[in-house]
DNA sequence: TATAAAATAGCACGATCGTGCTATATTGAG
DNA sequence: CTCAATATAGCACGATCGTGCTATTTTATA
């Protein structure tokens, strides 16, 4: 019982780096079993389905999120400084040269689509907005931000501008990509300063 | 040789559909061909691969787009009311009931695999963040807009706020979206009037 | 209306999909 | 070391994929 959670992570791993490159909808048994070297059986006997399978890399992924983001913002101290390290990491994960993130892509991809897969993306994308909106409210508490700060409107306008920054930096490959970005960010936060 | 154009179009119709509805990845000649009535082999004689398919969908609902948005904001008003209107066509566009914007879930779908079909997403993506930048450097001729205003910023965050209005209204069912989207709009333009 | 041209259907191919079932190989507990 | 439990492989299934090739039907022209 112990070789089993040990493959299992590395049927995961691979599966998350794929769906990292190509989107969660080509993530495939077969495709996965090449890339760990086993059987396609070997890694359909560790999830019942393929939609178990996919359930389990958006956890995982929404776990290596939630080390590498969060947890790490959270070490900063509460206020501007932490929400300018979420910005910061959060940006640095969503776009690692090994592949942009599955939330993205798939958000728009199953935003049409009922059923398990979408369920988890809605409940993970909200979870990403009320990180924002209480990094907003704790700034509010320390009196860094307004104390009439719309804290939803500041969590949905973050969110647009990461979005923009993926289309122009990992599709246009614009060179200002970054900047556009920063501005944007401190465009943001300005009007909700104090 | 008119009945040829004709079934064509009828083909790209359902196509577009099809793509609105489940993303670009999801196209399928097969059920493509289910949508119309015909055989598989039918619509493949139209298009002499799926990529080709994939292609002219994608050309046939950027006309769509060029119909429905641009052709109609263009007899506004230079300048504000022509971005006013640019907007609010986008947005009903983007977010038709039938289902949302293929370009929206096709650039993060294929903004790491390189190819024809994110050949032709960027040249659209880049021919719509152009339609914005003008429409920003139209306003600054008129003297809406501040001399000095960074009409490329000015793109870059409309687009960012319809991303993000598209996923708060169609995967979160926000019903505060629509809100969300015109206070962050109105801001982005608060800053650059002069 | 006859006939060439164009449009569509039918069928077959190898590949891959998800998913069962059965057998073998590997592991960990006594 | 033994042996039950677990993990993995092998194989088969129907379905669907994209794409050829060959008929047949429909259209437009002379």
């Amino acid at each position: 019982m112990e070789k089993g959670v040990e493959t299992r992570e590395k049927i995961l791993n691979a599966a998350m780096h794929m769906v990292r490159e190509n989107g969660l909808d080509s993530l495939t048994i077969g495709e996965t079993a090449k890339q760990v070297g086993m059987s396609k059986s070997g890694v359909f006997a560790h999830f019942e389905s393929r939609d178990e399978l996919l359930l389990n890399v958006i956890e995982f992924t929404a776990q290596d999120f939630k080390v590498q983001v969060f947890d790490r913002a959270m070490q900063h101290n509460r206020g501007l400084e932490r929400i300018h390290a979420l910005s910061r990491y959060w940006l640095r994960w969503s776009n690692q040269p090994s592949g942009g993130c599955p939330f993205m892509s798939g958000a728009f991809e199953f935003d049409d689509r009922p059923g398990v897969i979408r369920d988890a993306l809605v409940k993970h994308e909200k979870s990403v907005h009320d990180i924002w909106e209480r990094a907003a409210k704790i700034a509010v508490e320390e009196k860094e931000f307004k104390e009439d700060a719309d804290c939803k409107q500041f969590a949905y306008e973050v969110f647009g501008n990461i979005l923009s920054f993926h289309i122009y930096k990992r599709l246009l490959n614009d060179v200002k990509a970054g900047q556009l970005y920063n501005v944007c960010f401190q465009n943001i936060i300005s009007r909700h300063l104090k």
